[in-house]
RNA sequence: GUGGAUGUAGCUCAGUUGGUUAGAGCGCCGGAUUGUGGUUCCGGAGGUCGCCGGUUCGAGCCCGGUCUUCCACCCCA
């Protein structure tokens, strides 16, 4: 019985057309990573669960894709005495009105989950590339560039810009604490879109200025929290002060934050600037003094890298806060300057320690990640992608028959070796459809060689965008192609 | 995870207060041109109206459920 065909939601085919538009993105982007000294890596579609839970926050664990083990799953649980009793719990109606069903069933999948699902599908690229460099330490020469372009899956809900299968471009350096890795990276994703043709702002902030920030208003045990709302500056303005309010803020507190949100918006400014060192030096807050440190460093680096610009490189925003929780030093985001995704294109920032938690201490990197699907649909929304996306087809040849093919055969050859695509039809259909095929698929010229052709040793070039045609001696038949290549 | 829309031909969409054989443009196929595409003219094919159920004498239209896509929130690339 025929089913209605379908992939599952958040997923998509890609069209010959749209791949050779994507792939002119990777292709860009790790043209850009080779040359800024990256090198690239792969690591599984899968990782073990215990890999990656717990790495993204509680909101982040819930978008993990989980991967059913696979055989007989449901007889590791009823094989296993203790587990079995669990889940026959479940179903005891003795217990019916006692037991709290959905409680206990969140608790019983929590101690038995590894019976069942062991593995999932990987959420980003930075996790599995900690996870791979304590792995590979030993073969691995520090500090470690690696790009690595591939698939990431998320259980979240479809909408603008958003995929439950997506490709992410990152790039990171490991094993190195100078500033001049954030200056790069700013430069690389600048280049990016230079290439792109995309006009981008780059949004930098850096967690330690936030962190001191944090404690001068007396809100690091909610850090987190603080941040979440603070990201909100440049949406609701000062309406964020009423959100600390409503999330139990205490009122000194706030009117500490309040101090803090000038009247330039989110963007930072020498007084803001000034003011914070000030008030870090005061009370000797070490860290938002490294943070500021560390800002000017980055800001001095990327104006010798790039040459100074009166506009500036990127804009220092000091309400940006996103990024996933392991980010502990600069953070980067990057959004389209036109177009309608207002969602980030491009986003990273340093991490102490990530590796830490799969044994390698004291190991800081940093890295950035360019997301490939929402570069293309600004590129498509704004017409930006280049005419000539790719090189197809040059040249047809029409197959008239066995024979008149067998004769156009050594000529195909001969215009491949000279490095020109070509292709001969495959069947002797009639010349409309091949004319027409030669026409949908953009092949700019044809060659004919019927028994007419053949009889005198010509072939028939027809060039489609100018509806031109010529007979040439079949010796010279590169030279009607070179003569018209633009 | 929360809230709100959407679904009619391959594509973009029309379809009156529920009423007989559901339409258009584009695309596709064929012909005018038995060795010439794109332009022009003529003809043709293609739809269980997302799916399941309900209301009704009667449902593309009303109701419920479900799936898809989209939008906002949350979060993020």
């Amino acid at each position: 019985m025929a089913q209605k065909p379908s992939v599952p939601k958040g997923t998509r085919d890609f069209s010959p057309e749209e791949m050779l538009r994507r792939k002119y993105i990777f292709r860009t982007i790790e043209k850009v990573f080779q040359k800024y000294g990256f090198l690239p890596i792969e690591t599984p579609a899968m990782e073990n669960s215990e890999t990656l839970t717990g790495k993204y926050g509680d909101e982040g664990d819930r978008l993990i894709f989980r991967v059913l083990n696979s055989g007989t799953f449901i007889s590791n649980v009823t094989s296993n005495p203790v587990a079995r009793s669990r889940w026959m719990r479940l179903f005891n109606e003795a217990d019916e009105g006692t037991l709290n069903v959905d409680q206990y069933y969140q608790e019983a999948l929590s101690k038995d989950l590894p019976l069942i699902s062991n593995k999932a599908l990987r959420y980003d690229l930075t996790v599995p590339f900690a996870r791979y460099v304590v792995q590979h330490q030993h073969e691995i020469t520090f500090p470690f560039k690696r790009y690595q372009i591939q698939p990431v899956w998320r259980a979240d809900r479809p909408q603008k810009g958003r995929y439950r299968e997506f490709y992410q471009c990152d790039a990171d350096v490991i094993g190195s604490t100078s500033m001049l890795n954030e200056a790069e990276l700013i430069a690389m994703v600048k280049e990016v879109f230079e290439r792109l043709g995309l006009e981008v702002q780059i949004l930098v902030n850096h967690r330690k200025v936030l962190a001191g920030l944090a404690k001068l208003c007396r809100v690091e045990n909610r850090f987190i929290e603080f941040l979440t709302i603070l990201d909100k500056y440049d949406k609701v303005g000062l309406g964020i002060l009423e959100l600390y309010a409503d999330a139990g803020f205490s009122r000194a507190s706030i009117e500490r934050i309040e101090l803090f949100l000038t009247k330039e918006g989110v963007h930072w400014s020498t007084p803001l600037e000034s003011q914070l060192f000030a008030q870090f030096t005061t009370y000797g807050i070490d860290i938002g003094l490294q943070g500021l440190k560390e800002m000017n460093l980055i800001q001095d680096s990327v104006d010798a890298l790039l040459g100074s610009n009166p506009i500036g490189h990127f804009s220092s925003v000091f309400s940006l806060a996103r990024g996933l929780d392991y980010y502990t030093g600069a953070i980067f985001e990057v959004k389209a300057a036109e177009g309608s995704l207002q969602s980030s294109i491009c986003g990273g920032g340093r991490y102490d320690d990530l590796t830490g938690i799969f044994g390698l201490k004291g190991v800081s990197g940093v890295g950035i990640s360019f997301g490939a699907d929402r570069i293309y649909d600004v590129l498509m929304e704004l017409g930006k992608f280049p005419e000539q996306v790719a090189e197809g087809t040059r040249l047809l040849f029409v197959n008239f028959g066995d024979r008149e093919a067998a004769h156009a055969l050594p000529l195909l050859r001969k215009v491949r070796e000279a490095g020109i695509a070509a292709e001969l039809y495959p069947d002797a259909a009639k010349l409309k459809k091949q004319f027409a095929y030669a026409d949908a698929k953009g092949i700019p010229y044809v060659a004919t060689m019927g028994s007419e052709e053949i009889a005198q040793g010509i072939v028939s070039v027809k060039d489609l965008r100018s509806g031109e045609q010529k007979a040439w001696k079949a010796d010279d038949l590169l030279m009607a192609l070179e003569d018209h290549t633009d």
